[in-house]
DNA sequence: GGAAGTTACATGCGCGTGCATTTAATGTCA
DNA sequence: TGACATTAAATGCACGCGCATGTAACTTCC
């Protein structure tokens, strides 16, 4: 495509630095407005989201899959949600080693709350893209 | 476009959750990769890259710039780059506030043995995107 | 049923990050 | 020149992360 000689394609590289930079900056913001205005992270915010999406209920496992955090970080977010009563931890019944984490009313509430803060972040923020 | 009635295009949250779940992909695969066989971490990497991209050297500042890195983490990182022998610091001629910071041989050499992986791991993970 | 392996989740640990603050050097203005 | 604002970088602090490991509950196979 373009004359350039390095060991790889230079767009691949550009698209790499532009994912970076994207992530810093969209993530940055939605952390900063999130946390300011609502008192949880983008994790949580996630996390909440995965949960009202589904039955308001999943077990921890599935909470893991879906959010890109390894399972320890998951299972100290449910932690945190729960200590701040977003969510409510419980054995799981068909499987007592698994944890089943439910949405607490507050939880829920806090979500939709929260939710138009992250959505207009989303919209200033990640606009910039079309013009990469 | 899609008919959805969410209080959002529904598309920007896609958008999001991708941007999220690919760099937490292609992120997570570049560190591993980085730190396994060359003792370094993505940051550590991009800050090398921008070094030999210049003249081998620039002011702390323009490094803090280029990354996606606060302040005080750019500051760090320069200090553990300098741990490792791989940039030396010195203070800035012109102002003496400032701090150069120069990439060593070493710090070359690690950059260029580190570099193929790099590479190769970006074509490896990167790729996905087109099925956006 | 019982031993061995596997899976789900929690936790100790070290580390990198951002925020707020500090220290030192520059710029500004009189 | 001297006082005040500004800027560059370093650092104390709290916190979230991943890795490795621990614990408890399943599963398998005999």
């Amino acid at each position: 495509m373009s004359d350039i000689d390095t060991d790889t394609e230079p767009s691949l590289v550009d698209e790499w630095r532009r994912l970076l930079a994207r992530h810093a900056a969209v993530t940055g913001a939605v952390e900063h407005e999130l946390q300011q205005r609502h008192g949880i992270g983008v994790n949580e915010f996630e996390a909440l989201e995965r949960l009202v999406e589904g039955a308001d209920g999943c077990r921890a496992l599935e909470l893991t899959d879906a959010l890109p955090l390894s399972q320890s970080a998951a299972s100290r977010l449910v932690a945190r949600l729960e200590r701040q009563g977003l969510v409510t931890r419980t054995v799981c019944v068909n499987d007592r080693r698994g944890v089943f984490v439910c949405l607490t009313e507050a939880g829920r509430e806090r979500y939709l709350a929260a939710r138009p803060t992250q959505r207009a972040v989303l919209a200033a923020t990640m606009r910039p893209e079309s013009s990469g």
